[in-house]
DNA sequence: AACATTTATCGTAATATTGCAATATAATAA
DNA sequence: TTATTATATTGCAATATTACGATAAATGTT
């Protein structure tokens, strides 16, 4: 077949495999690095930092978008990204989750 | 095209996306945390947790193994699969700086 | 208005992923 | 040895992703 099966899933699941797929790009993970980097919060000059044409990053940002990871305002002709907290700190919380629960095993397997 | 063009990224950001991309899929999010539930260490009995044929569930496994994410080791018949800590720590930093760092911006932006 | 600038969208080619049936492999049991 | 059990691999169809040229849309400038 090759579409994910999504309903088999909880939302949870659902959820931060979406934010996780988001991420599973090196451009996406530079253009985090990018908006990070920089102080003032940026345009689309990401376009000048990384090797990719204007329409992919374009795409690149619109999936950063929709994962909830970025958020853009329009700013005269420009768009100004910037990393949305409310979702990384999502994501954050579930893997300090999974760290707690290993930390409680402490390693009784393999 | 359509390959990634990861040459053109750090070993840093490959490696990162590397390990999103992997917990990118629900099903692979699903084996995370049946991992984490059982308590006893799991073998291949996530085929009667998750509503997915054995091959679909074993090239999973396999995915999150090449990530570094889960490590397995034979056991008879069975193959003993258990969460590795040491990527997931690497994960978890890598988030970790970045709340650092947006802490000390105070969204001065957007 | 005409033009420049910036970002988004469309269309499309190349490639990757997902899922499974069939089959192979490996270890144990009878 | 012959089953049995557990997992992996192969091959393939369906779908998704990646990347980009061409073009559109929106705003600002002259």
């Amino acid at each position: 077949m090759g579409a994910t099966k999504t309903e088999h899933f909880t939302d949870k699941q659902n959820a931060m495999a979406g934010i996780a797929k988001a991420l599973g790009h090196p451009a996406r993970i530079a253009i985090i690095d990018y908006l990070l980097k920089v102080d003032t919060c940026i345009c689309g000059d990401i376009v000048n930092e990384l090797p990719l044409a204007q329409p992919t990053i374009s795409q690149h940002l619109k999936e950063l978008k929709n994962a909830g990871l970025i958020k853009g305002t329009i700013e005269g002709t420009a768009v100004c990204y910037c990393i949305d907290e409310k979702t990384l700190e999502k994501f954050q919380n579930y893997f300090k989750n999974i760290a707690n629960k290993l930390e409680k095993k402490k390693n009784n397997c393999c």
